[in-house]
DNA sequence: ACATTAAGTGATT
DNA sequence: AATCACTTAATGT
């Protein structure tokens, strides 16, 4: 039994049967990636949809002033949907995809996206990541609206501590403010008043969830 | 010991 | 909540 083929049997099982895996088994490539590496670049072409079998992928926009916002983590047992999307459509990409652990995926070419619709599997999983990450986009929505940057600060942690494994977050105030589009400063006492609130533990480059 | 980088603070808008 | 100007604290060489 090949590499893909256990991948897709632990994380991807709804994939499994007939002639899909096969073909993503031949068509398909296990790639890694090492933390801080992009996988796919505003405005750029993908040329090929990952899916996750191990580590996070960050996923997140940038407005016309360059601003970054961060927008959800891929885990392993799921894809982006935006690949599908500007994919099919020949698009440049609206998305950054930047791997936040050292990370491991199956890259399927994207000239093989159209084709594997006719597999029902295939067009199931792909409905299911869409509403995935539409309810996690829609999260990240409300907290946007209703201006809670310390309630998305703590998810923002959250996150971050389920990709490692650990509740303690390896990250500057520097690094939070820019995923969340703000300012060291106000992460700085935001950060603070968690700390007092005793939802935290602040120390160098590092906080702890408590 | 010194330079560099992260974090804290007060004032201002 | 953001920005500025500055201070203080931690860390690397």
């Amino acid at each position: 039994m090949n590499e893909i083929k256990e991948r897709l049997a632990t994380y991807f099982p709804d994939l499994l049967g007939t002639d899909l895996a096969d073909a993503i088994q031949k068509q398909g490539r296990l790639e890694n990636a090492e933390s801080g590496n992009v996988l796919i670049e505003i405005g750029g072409f993908t040329r090929f949809m990952p899916l996750v079998t191990k580590g996070a992928i960050k996923v997140g926009r940038e407005d016309e002033n360059g601003n970054e916002v961060f927008l959800y983590f891929l885990y392993p047992g799921q894809s982006c949907a935006m690949t599908v999307q500007c994919c099919m459509a020949n698009m440049p990409s609206e998305i950054r995809a930047v791997a936040e652990d050292d990370t491991e995926f199956i890259a399927i070419p994207t000239e093989l996206l159209s084709d594997f619709m006719k597999y029902p599997q295939w067009s199931n999983f792909i409905l299911t990541t869409y509403n995935q990450r539409f309810s996690e986009l829609l999260r990240t929505i409300d907290g946007l609206v209703f201006h809670n940057l310390d309630e998305r600060i703590l998810d923002y942690l959250k996150s971050k501590a389920k990709v490692s494994g650990s509740s303690v977050v390896k990250a500057t105030h520097q690094e939070i403010a820019f995923d969340l589009n703000s300012s060291r400063e106000v992460i700085s006492r935001l950060l603070k008043q968690l700390e007092k609130r005793g939802d935290i533990q602040l120390g160098r480059n590092k906080i702890s969830l408590t």
